[in-house]
DNA sequence: GACAAACAACTACAAATGTAGTAAACTGAA
DNA sequence: TTCAGTTTACTACATTTGTAGTTGTTTGTC
């Protein structure tokens, strides 16, 4: 199961966020409305649900004209995948070797390190 | 300035490896060895080069038959761009945030997170 | 100075991605 | 039962990505 483009992986994560099982046009509604700078066709969404059913990532069942999509992935399982490919990129083999790569790229205030420590001592 | 596509990116972490400036034969060599899954043709890696000139990842010099490259931007500011592309993907937007998004997706030891609170006690 | 070896430039092409038009099917209403 | 509206299915097409062949250029050597 590979990493998906951009725009699939939006499709995904607005039916991760909706009531499921999801159809097309109330999709593409939702999407008008988290994602309106994207301003997608109808057709646009609808391509990419039958892209995402194509690899695995949905189901769906026709029912009357309608057809209802399930995912087959949680978001959870689904961010898995996606942070092995961001490792892999950095070749960062442990957990503790990737947060250390990301900070790296970025100014993190002592409240966020903070909160950080507080995090892991309740694991 | 955008995310690179995987192969490019793999150019690009070669470069960042090696003694600055490289010509493509160089590189084409190195790859070889630490990537010889590719196997990339040297053509192919030219093709990468010319790409990433064109992108600004890279500039580059004529001196008699062989180009040099140079890297334009180091791997510490490119991380910065993966990891606000990989952090929007995931609408988490602090750094602890992140780290517990990927926590999420990962099984990781209590000695992991032990050297993870090591480190940030250190910071 | 001509030629072969090494390298780069130009060109190519299939697959994936982003975006959507057009044709067909289904259904509720008249 | 026909028609209009809604939704899907089929088709299209430009761009990007991955990969490399073919042609042209430079230069060290004889």
């Amino acid at each position: 199961m590979k990493k998906l483009p951009d725009a699939e992986f939006e499709i995904m994560k607005a039916i991760w966020q909706s009531e499921e099982p999801v159809t097309s046009p109330v999709l593409t509604e939702l999407l008008g409305k988290t994602l309106p700078e994207k301003d997608w066709k109808p057709q646009t969404v609808l391509t990419m649900l039958v892209r995402l059913e194509k690899k695995g990532f949905l189901r769906s069942e026709k029912n009357g004209r309608e057809r209802s999509y399930f995912t087959l992935i949680s978001e959870k399982e689904y961010i898995r995948i996606e942070q092995e490919s961001f490792r892999k990129r950095f070749s960062s083999g442990t957990f503790s070797g990737l947060v250390k790569a990301l900070y790296d790229g970025e100014q993190v205030s002592a409240e966020e390190l903070d909160e950080l420590r507080d995090w892991i001592n309740n694991m």
